[in-house]
RNA sequence: AGCUUAGUCGUCUAAAGGCAAGGAUGCUGGAUUUUGGCUCCGGCGGUAUAGGUUCGAGUCCUAUCUAAGCUGCCA
């Protein structure tokens, strides 16, 4: 290939396989426009193996032009529903997708595929079989062996149409009678055996009712229905890579536009499950509260857990498209989301596990309103006000009864600390129950010259800590997730269960943690960076006596990794 | 065992026979810091194995090994 035949696309961004083949048929004239799509079954919720399918799908038209179709697979009625539908087209619009307004069915195509399959008869390449599921699997042979003909293999044209119209009539029962390619019962590729590709099925569909007592198969559906579209490219996952030679032999025999199925592999995600029938067990058994967990991977509870449409985008275009095995370490999930809201969220002054501070040489019942900025990261930045006071509390962690090395910056008797936004204290004296050995109080001086914006002091305190006045701040409930299983890869082991790596500590709850007064105005999946500690999200679970803060990700934490180290 | 596909830093990915195999994340050292965050600078770390073609191979060929998918009237 020309090199020069590359360079349509501006941009340097190096192309995945898929975008190159994209890019070259764009270039060749092959295709004036790209037509992708995307074609969840609704059977179930979406998760965060899906949304790389479609960023993928999505993106390539984003990048390429044309559009993305989105097209529901609706072709086993017992299995699906309109509030997956829903569930669906919800969860892809709050990614920030738009497929044009309207959302397709592979249903609204039944009679085109119906005609299709009289086509196939008429021209001798299919027809019905009255063989027991048993007797086709018997017939099939296996990964070795060549299969066998079945008896009814051979009937006529005309016996064959009139047969399948009483199937579609609703004149047999379930099971008794099928529609079948005819392939090749000696195929080395098993699904090209004389594929099933029509069968009774007297079930009620959630768009076309009792209309069908016949539905095609996934095989004689998903092509023809990205053919209808005029999909340029087809993508979908691995697994259907044995499926392309059945794609291409109907497109060939129907004569149909001769849409291209390109295979990549799924995204798999350290920590996470995303097998549907696990997930439900997880929900099923109580170990979630349902599929909107913000532990599960489901787009839903990546939502409530608190992270962002965009993090997620940028995140599977990090882990980017190959046809290896991916498994992506959560980590980057984890990065991407910390970099986005780091350039969005407000900083909030929240301490999880109070510890009181007295500064004892502040007046009795003075208020002072301190300057604190809302986001560094900002272009111009703003900035609120936050209540000091006499009685405040600090991060338990923030205080040490003996700086453990030099390395330490925080609290500790004789030492001097920041207080964000506020004034440099040193601490004097703290109060300790010695039969527990619980911390009660902290006793400080503050250094009236040091107040932050017209600090005078000379002092330069190593470290700075979060606060809150004690008197000023609003109790609220924080949600701590961590991950879900505390194995990486929980379902590939060969002897134990993936259930036996659930994490026992997935959720810890706090029921009173102290926030700055500015939060009672945050709604339900509002972001913040309660400062020093993470990034958090409103739950919808809050109240207007209590919000509930859910912890969407940590920030990174040098000083305990330096502690981790030094063990 | 047959068919299909894939093997590049720990992980993900780039290199269309031609520069020292690049980037991200991770780990690590440092600078800066009123967040032990952010930012900035440095370091660590890779072509599964064995042959072959070629002036030149991660890339092409052969064999081997390893991994994944395929024997639903699921998608």
């Amino acid at each position: 290939m020309d090199k020069k035949h590359i360079e349509k696309e501006e941009t340097k961004t190096p192309m995945n396989f898929i975008e190159q083949i994209v890019n070259e048929d764009l270039n060749t004239g092959k295709h004036q426009s790209i037509i992708t799509r995307f074609p969840p079954e609704p059977n179930g919720f979406l998760h965060i193996g899906h949304t790389k399918a479609i960023c993928i799908n999505f993106g390539i038209t984003e990048r390429f032009g044309g559009k993305t179709n989105l097209r529901f697979d609706d072709t086993n009625p017992e299995k699906e529903s309109t509030e997956y539908v829903n569930a669906i087209i919800r969860d892809m619009k709050w990614l920030g997708f738009d497929w044009g307004g309207q959302e397709l069915y592979a249903s609204d195509y039944f009679g085109t595929l119906y005609k299709y399959a009289i086509q196939l008869i008429k021209d001798g390449l299919a027809y019905v079989d009255d063989s027991s599921s048993e007797e086709m699997a018997e017939q099939k042979g296996n990964l070795t062996q060549a299969g066998s003909n079945s008896p009814y293999r051979e009937r006529s044209v005309e016996e064959n149409l009139d047969l399948f119209k009483r199937m579609k009539t609703g004149e047999f029962e379930n099971g008794s009678k099928v529609l079948r390619a005819k392939i090749d019962m000696s195929h080395p590729n098993l699904l090209m055996r004389d594929p099933v590709i029509y069968r009774v099925k007297k079930a009620h569909h959630h768009r076309t009712g009792d209309e069908w007592n016949i539905y095609p198969m996934y095989d004689f559906a998903h092509g023809q229905s990205d053919s209808i579209e005029n999909i340029t490219h087809s993508l979908c996952s691995l697994e259907f890579e044995n499926h392309r030679p059945l794609y291409n032999w109907f497109i060939e025999k129907l004569g149909i536009y001769p849409s291209r199925q390109i295979e990549f592999s799924r995204m798999n995600v350290t920590y996470m499950i995303t097998s549907k029938r696990r997930l439900l067990k997880l929900v099923a058994e109580g170990v979630v509260s349902g599929w909107d967990d913000p532990r599960m991977p489901t787009v839903s509870g990546l939502r409530r857990k608190g992270y962002s449409p965009k993090s997620i985008r940028t995140f599977c275009d990090k882990a980017g498209v190959s046809k290896r095995e991916q498994t992506v370490d959560i980590g980057l999930l984890e990065e991407c989301l910390r970099q986005d809201l780091n350039k969005t969220t407000n900083r909030i002054m929240a301490v999880l596990k109070p510890l009181k501070v007295i500064i004892t040489n502040y007046p009795e019942g003075q208020v002072e309103q301190m300057d604190i900025v809302n986001n560094p990261e900002e272009e111009n930045p703003t900035y609120r006000k936050i209540p000091f006071s006499k009685e405040l509390f600090i991060e338990q962690s923030d205080f040490m009864e003996e700086a453990p090395n030099r390395k330490y910056r925080r609290l500790a008797p004789g030492k001097i600390v920041r207080l964000k936004s506020g004034y440099i204290i040193e601490c004097e004296d703290y109060i300790k129950d010695e039969a527990t050995g619980e911390i009660k109080e902290v006793h400080c001086k503050y250094f009236e010259n040091s107040r932050s914006g017209s600090d005078t002091s000379g002092l330069k305190p190593k470290g700075t800590l979060g606060w809150v006045s004690a008197a000023h701040a609003v109790k609220a409930e924080a949600r701590l997730y961590d991950r879900l299983f505390n194995d990486p890869t929980p379902t590939q082991h060969k002897d134990r269960d993936f259930m036996e790596f659930i994490n026992p500590n997935s959720l810890e709850i706090l029921p009173e943690i102290l926030v700055e007064p500015s939060v009672v105005d945050l709604k339900a999946g509002d972001q913040v960076q309660f400062m020093r500690i993470g990034y958090f999200c409103v739950d919808e679970d809050s109240t207007p006596e209590k919000l509930v803060f859910n912890r969407a990700v940590t920030l990174k934490d040098t000083w305990a990794k330096v502690q981790r180290n030094s063990k």
